[in-house]
DNA sequence: CCATAGAAATACAAAAATGAATATCTAATG
DNA sequence: CATTAGATATTCATTTTTGTATTTCTATGG
């Protein structure tokens, strides 16, 4: 029996398509289907139902289906230890951000890391929804929460700040809110309706009154973007946007919403020479830059003027 | 990763050398050692230390072999599950015996299995050592002794029986023995020195003096043809021996060694529709035939004359 | 009842893995 | 010190696997 069929069969069972397996397994639709099938004749046993929406799995699927998912485990624990015992200062790391600190904010450091680790390259995963640090979807994440799932080693770096900003032209049009009762009078530039968001972000909208939302994302440039553009008030990241001259803060004393940064890596591969080297760099790099990220640095612009 | 690749690390961790592996997974000793190659590129992690008498584990190696141990229990579970699922009555049926029962008794009852189960194949392994059913390198196996090992189902059917004999012509030589006094002036053909044969053996050859042990083999009918030849007196199988007009049995009342026999089948795979045919065939074959495992039926030969 | 979307099957050319034969290496042995 | 046994590397023709492009299938919605 071939051992890569039961690779297959899981990412089958998980997805319910060839086609949706293929794609996480990285090979073509006709040869995923082609090895389920070369495994049904190894097993002398037909393991999926074939649908025109997908394959199910048969009696015989469901029983062997635990034990298959067991060798995944396995596998991606090797995986893990093989790459934690790597010690060469070579090779890819990944890690996986937020936007706010992986578009801008980490490739401007960047140039420096590369001075200290030639021969480290660091892929960066802009991602809103938590990678899977057990599949190996990224070496190290950084989240804006403390993880709760075991195997996995967190050292929490700094805190992340938001505040509530608008555009210039926004505030002359509109006036200055003065209190948070003044927000019900003004429009909200929010978040998409993700569930998973924390309530903090619900309990603000309720102060702008459910029709006075002009604009959800689920990307926070576009966020920025559209609060610069003049659109109403978000709630956006200091770092990103007291550096941005077409902004001015709203209620800086009264809203001001925080987030522990939080660096996170699996225990297997937490060894890995190549990894601890950005994740120390990360976090010093955070550490650093505690009042950007904190939004206590006093906007360039009113400096200037 | 491939996983297959795991497949072969582990059986060269088993066996310490490429070439062994290849014998054990069924393929060619230069496509193991290219998939170990392969799988160290992908872990980035050299896995064996290369030597000239084969290759050892690194520490490395160590740390992943228990997991890929455990995905080849896995995978084995997997094979006997959908196995033991299967109620077909078709397919290959693979069974091993001792030389004793597999070279004619179990061929000669085979007929009468193949009109009652047509569609099914029954591979007949003769195999002194017992073999691996975990592994499936049998699907039912005809042992002499209980077994003890957790996750096989085994039933006790008959009882074996073994006698001395020899040759009219070697007795006619040297005298029909009286008493087991008499035997240190006979010659005996025995076993070879395998450590794991029972002490039965080992005691019977002290009564014969050790310079009277004219032949040695592993092979069952190998002594019933050096008996039959008239080199010496023989501890042999009473099935295959009283059929055999060359020999006649000496000592009858005084020697007679008796082995259990035991029928045995893995759990996962007992379930299995054409394993079941068959482990219930041969059970009821061995009861059927009782009076001749136990060499209780006068000699054809005695009768005839 | 027809059109459609999402999925699986098919055909064939391209790429990769495999095996047979062979060369090469090294520790042990006389 | 040469020989040998037992192992790993190498080469190349062959076989197998894979992907692309396309076709086929079927439940769903108009």
């Amino acid at each position: 029996m071939d051992w890569s069929g039961l690779r297959d069969f899981v990412a089958v069972a998980d997805t319910g398509s060839l086609s949706a397996a293929a794609l996480r397994l990285n090979v073509s639709q006709p040869t995923v289907g082609r090895r389920i099938e070369q495994l049904e004749t190894e097993l002398k046993a037909k393991l999926f139902i074939r649908t025109p929406r997908g394959l199910t799995l048969t009696p015989t699927g469901e029983n062997i289906i635990e034990l298959a998912r067991r060798m995944e485990e396995e596998a991606l624990t090797i995986e893990r230890t093989a790459t934690g015992a790597n010690q060469q200062l070579e090779g890819t790391v990944r890690i996986s951000l937020v936007e706010d600190l992986g578009i801008e904010w980490l490739p401007d450091k960047l140039s420096i890391f590369h001075e200290r680790y030639p021969n480290l390259i660091i892929d960066i995963n802009i991602n809103n929804k938590n990678v899977n640090l057990l599949r190996r979807e990224a070496d190290i994440a950084v989240r804006l929460a403390r993880p709760r799932q075991a195997d996995l080693v967190a050292r929490k770096v700094e805190e992340l700040h938001f505040g509530l900003y608008a555009s210039h032209s926004y505030l002359e049009r509109h006036g200055q809110p003065k209190t948070v009762r003044d927000l019900s009078r003004h429009y909200h530039v929010g978040f998409d309706e993700d569930p998973t968001y924390p309530d903090a972000i619900r309990k603000l909208e309720r102060l702008f009154g459910p029709d006075h939302i002009r604009h959800r994302t689920n990307s926070h440039l576009g966020q920025i973007e559209a609060s610069a553009a003049g659109l109403g008030i978000g709630a956006l990241c200091c770092l990103r946007a007291d550096a941005d001259q077409r902004l001015q803060r709203v209620l800086p004393d009264i809203f001001n919403y925080v987030r522990e940064i939080w660096l996170v890596v699996h225990t297997d591969i937490s060894h890995s020479a190549r990894v601890r080297a950005v994740f120390n760099f990360v976090g010093d790099a955070l550490s650093e830059d505690a009042p950007r990220l904190r939004g206590t640095i006093e906007k360039l612009k009113s400096t200037d003027e």
